[in-house]
DNA sequence: TCAGTTAGTGTAAAGATTACACTCTAAAGA
DNA sequence: TCTTTAGAGTGTAATCTTTACACTAACTGA
């Protein structure tokens, strides 16, 4: 007890809702909390912002230390400030979203821990302190975001069929796509190019494989670009 | 010195960017500082949050407090929390980003104060701390907005010419529109309506004035529209 | 070899966007 | 009162974009 301020000072936190896809869902990577309050239900990952670390910084460093998750997408939310969203004191929490792509096996791993796990967001168990709210918000920013920045780069594996992409932004947007349109559209956009590669272990017609072209992308990012699928 | 924590903590301020519109000009609020650091530089609006205040209260009552502005728009913009952006100690603040009517004479009889001013957004003066940076993401999240959401309800009187509207967007876009095409686009949109009033005192044919139509506009905003203009 | 399953492909109609130039109106000044 | 000035207000055709829609190709497993 030993930091001494002439006002009080709310505690500063971070929180992560990080995403995943899988072949149907939108899934939330939670945690299951330790201590109190609100000990046992589930959470979203974070935790305290030291002194001397970035927010961004914090996010990460929770992200590991809490679900062992790192190399994700990762980017400023919203900051969440009501006065009684944690019952012990005043806590203000920046919120982080995340992209993790569940195909790599490393996070796969990591995230097989006790205490940890992928919920899909339409079913997720009841949130400590505000998170739902915290869930809600990544949520819509995921789905606004999709729209004028290609988000799948960070959701699909490095090699992905366009069916796959196609579902990504079915499910994100919750609505279905004319399959001809969808490739005629992300074709035109120069974005994603064809591999040499097929779909493996699949037992009907096998799928090309497109990855997606970082340079062409930074180049429309700049510009802004609009996808309007 | 009587506020003890177990660990060290960063204080906790929010800023504000606040845009008006003139002829011409895209401008912004600043205040000019009475203390170190930065003493008798520019810079934005703001202060530290109080621990019984949520952040949004924090940003309104600086508002008031430092320009004697109210009854904006007013919205969270994002969290700035680098390690030395104050030289005194870790400061993390919120930035907001605030629209107002700069035609309204409460606003305009306010920022008439000494030290208060609009400056226009493309010939700024050297800002304290990181409020440059500050301002650069708020006039980008503001030209994000204008694109799908119906700024000029905040920016603009009351009652307003189509020319206005458009001087607006040209203003904010920093492209000029066709005056044709943006008035079939903007009353296709079914947001804004005639009034039977017209400009006064020009010495030209005086144009029609026209109102947003709130009750149009939230129905549109849910369902996410889009302007593409 | 047949059944099942998904991959992959083109076109025409409708709708949206763009480019473009003149007349109308009101006030001010001659 | 006539003229000038400044901006208000208006339509159309060409181009581009979006939408709707259905069959054949390829592979696997029974």
């Amino acid at each position: 007890m030993s930091h001494c301020y002439e006002y009080p000072r709310a505690a500063l936190t971070v929180d992560c809702v990080v995403f995943g896809l899988d072949e149907n869902d939108l899934k939330v990577l939670l945690i299951q909390r330790k201590l109190v309050p609100f000990q046992h239900a589930w959470a979203l990952p974070g935790g305290f912002v030291r002194v001397d670390e970035t927010l961004d910084e914090a996010a990460r460093r929770e992200l590991e230390e809490e679900a062992g998750v790192t190399d994700v997408y990762l980017e400023q939310l919203y900051t969440f400030g009501t006065l009684d969203r944690d019952p012990r004191e005043r806590v203000v929490t920046v919120a982080h979203y995340a992209l993790a792509k569940l195909s790599d096996h490393r996070i796969r791993a990591a995230t097989d821990a006790m205490g940890v796990g992928w919920f899909a967001l339409d079913d997720l168990p009841k949130l400590a302190f505000d998170h739902s709210e915290i869930v809600a918000r990544g949520h819509e920013r995921l789905r606004g975001k999709v729209r004028y920045a290609p988000v799948g780069f960070e959701l699909l594996p490095p090699r992905f069929s366009l069916t796959q992409l196609q579902r990504l932004y079915e499910i994100i947007l919750g609505t279905e796509l004319d399959k001809r349109n969808f490739r005629k559209k992300i074709l035109s956009l120069d974005l994603i190019v064809e591999t040499d590669e097929i779909e493996q272990g699949v037992r009907h017609r096998a799928a090309r494989l497109y990855r997606f072209d970082r340079r062409k992308y930074d180049r429309l990012a700049k510009q802004g670009f609009e996808l309007s699928i």
